[in-house]
DNA sequence: GTTTACTATGCAACATATTGCATATCAATG
DNA sequence: CATTGATATGCAATATGTTGCATAGTAAAC
C-alpha cells in the first residue's frame, strides 16, 4: 500500500487536508507519485481509521471549511518500518511506446505531435524543478539528511527530465525523415 | 484499456500464447509494459470475445498443449485507431524516491542497498538491450519505418537506463557521506 | 445577477492489477 | 520413483485506480 505512505510522507513536515495533499500531488512529490482526489480522500478515510493519521476540522472564511490531516506517533513508525520493506521493480507504463511500435507512413505526424507535446510539458515541469533546486537545494553537500534524499529524488526527476528532451529531439528528427 | 492494445502489438508479427507473451512481457515490449499472467490470460479472452483475435489450440509433443493467439483484421483496425487516441501522460510511480523522502541516519544503509540492487538490476537490462540494438538497431535509419519506432522505443530505453546508473552512483556517493 | 472559477469533500460504478491458489503434462535430477 | 522445474492455463478474492457525477460555499468577472 504504496499511496498511503506517500500520504504520510507529504504530511512528515506540514498537516494537509485532502484538497492541499491532491495539489501537492500534481507538483513536488507528485512528480514521482500521481493521484486522483477521489483516492487522496478514500486513503485519508482509511489511514486515520488505522490511527496512522489524525484529523481536525479547520474553519476558514471565504471558503468551505476543511479536515486537516496529521501523522500520529502510529504513522511514523508505521513510515519508517515501510521504509525497510522490500519494493518489488518499479512498473513503468507508457502508452507512447506502444505506440511507436505501431509507427507507419499513416501515423508518423500524429506520434510526432504527441511526442512534441510531451516535450513542452516535459519542459514546463523541469523549468518548475530546476527553480526549486536552485532555490533551496544548491548545495546538496550542506543540507540535513532528511533532505539530501528529497534532493536526490528531484536530481533524477530532472536528469531524467532533461534526458528525455534529448531522446524528443532525436525522435522527432527519425520521425521527420519518414516517408508519408 | 491500453494492456489489450499492448497484447495486440506484441502479436503484429507473431502468432503467441499467452504463456509465450506473458514470457515476452519480461523482456522486450515489456521493458515498456508489464503484465503478469494472470491479466494477460484474462485480456487475451477478452480481446477473442471482442474478435480482435482469433485462437487455435496447438498440440505439443513434451509439452502441455498451448492456445495461440493471432490478430484480427478487425483487431489490426482497432489497434491502428487506438494509436490516434489521446495518452493521458505516464504516471511514473516509484516507491524507492518516496522512500527517499524518508531518508535517515537509521535507513540510509537500507536505501543505499536498495539503490545498489537497482543498479544491478538495470545493468543487466541495458546489457540485454544494447545486445538487440547492435543486432538489430545499429543504422536505424536505414530500418523500415514500423522499426524505426521499436528502434526509438529501445533507444529511450537505454538512454534512461544510463542516466539511471549515473544517478545512482551519485545517490550511492551522497549517501556515503551520510552519518549514521 | 448570472456565469465562471476555485475551494472542498464525497459516492458509486467500473476498470485494472495483484495475490494466492489450483491444476495438469512432461523432463530431468537425484 | 519422489522431487523439482519448466510449460501451460485458469479461478476467486482483494486491492488499487479511474470516470462520472453530486454538492456546496464564496469570489471575481462580465
Amino acid at each position: 500500500m504504496a499511496l498511503g505512505h506517500a500520504i504520510m510522507t507529504a504530511l512528515l513536515e506540514d498537516d494537509l487536508s485532502g484538497y492541499e495533499l491532491a495539489k501537492d500531488f500534481e507538483t513536488s512529490l507528485g512528480f514521482f507519485w500521481q493521484a486522483s482526489h477521489q483516492q487522496i480522500y478514500q486513503e485519508l478515510r482509511k489511514l486515520s481509521g488505522k490511527h496512522w493519521l489524525n484529523k481536525r476540522e479547520v474553519k476558514q472564511r471565504g471558503k468551505p471549511n476543511k479536515i486537516v490531516y496529521g501523522i500520529t506517533k502510529e504513522g511514523r513508525e508505521a513510515l519508517a518500518q515501510w521504509v525497510f520493506s522490500t519494493t518489488r521493480t518499479q512498473t513503468a507504463k507508457d502508452d507512447l511506446l506502444v505506440k511507436l511500435y505501431n509507427l507507419g507512413p499513416d501515423n508518423v505526424a500524429h506520434l510526432a505531435g504527441e511526442i512534441t507535446a510531451r516535450r513542452e510539458e516535459m519542459m514546463q515541469r523541469l523549468y518548475l524543478y530546476e527553480k526549486i533546486r536552485r532555490r533551496h537545494y544548491a548545495a546538496p553537500e550542506l543540507l540535513p539528511t532528511r533532505r539530501k534524499g528529497v534532493y536526490l529524488a528531484l536530481a533524477l526527476g530532472i536528469q531524467q527530465g532533461e534526458q528525455f528532451l534529448a531522446w524528443c529531439d532525436e525522435a522527432l528528427d527519425l520521425l521527420a525523415k519518414v516517408e508519408t
